[in-house]
DNA sequence: CTAACGTACAACCAAATGGTTGTACGACTC
DNA sequence: GAGTCGTACAACCATTTGGTTGTACGTTAG
């Protein structure tokens, strides 16, 4: 579990990657597509996109000799809830510090 | 800007930087009290420590001979809104697609 | 059928990562 | 003042990462 979310935050360390996912989350695209729009190898974008995937961020899906990559929403929505977990830890300490004062209160 | 957005997810990209977020979102911590959680050189909790204050997720204040680590729940929302803007271009998406149609309902 | 297209995958390379040990040095303690 | 504590930092190592080129193979087009 804790991979996965390696996996995650991992494959959104990279300016590419998150580009890629950004346009595979506005609408389909195939890995040709995609490679074109950048300044590097077709392999190399083909390993970008295996990264998204091996995350869960993007799905592939084979139509004829294309694949067809989308972004899958339901895993940015896990990386959020992380990132609120921390959010909350913070807050709940905040709360117990407000505990604290309303005591000297008391 | 991407190299920030990038040092954000990659610091997070590892359990025991998760971790060490958690703890000192909870609570400030000394370097040595972080390493004393882990099962890992002191070093290399430092290493750790050094990745998150690179990537703004967590300050270090001198005090006496301590360093006093914090995290930081501002890079946290950075973080946040960054994933927020894929979830929008995912519902403009579909809007988009809703506008089609409505354009065949006509 | 042949040629071109889209993809997969292996092999290779330089640089970054995550860990180690060792040394140094200021800050407390006694 | 001497020793211990907390930290910094360099050097080193194995593995991973992000890129390359080359080869192979199914799919579509002419």
């Amino acid at each position: 579990m804790d991979d996965e979310v390696d996996r995650i935050f991992r494959a959104l360390a990279d300016v590419t990657r998150r580009d890629i996912l950004r346009r595979t989350m506005a609408g389909e695209a195939s890995v040709s597509q995609l490679a074109a729009a950048y300044d590097m190898s077709f392999a190399a974008v083909q390993k970008h996109v295996a990264v998204l995937e091996g995350a869960g961020l993007v799905t592939k899906q084979p139509n004829g000799r294309e694949r067809i990559i989308r972004g899958n929403p339901e895993m940015i929505h896990k990386a959020q809830a992380l990132l609120d977990r921390y959010e909350e830890i913070w807050r709940s300490r905040i709360d117990r510090l407000d505990s604290l004062l309303d005591e000297d209160r008391d």
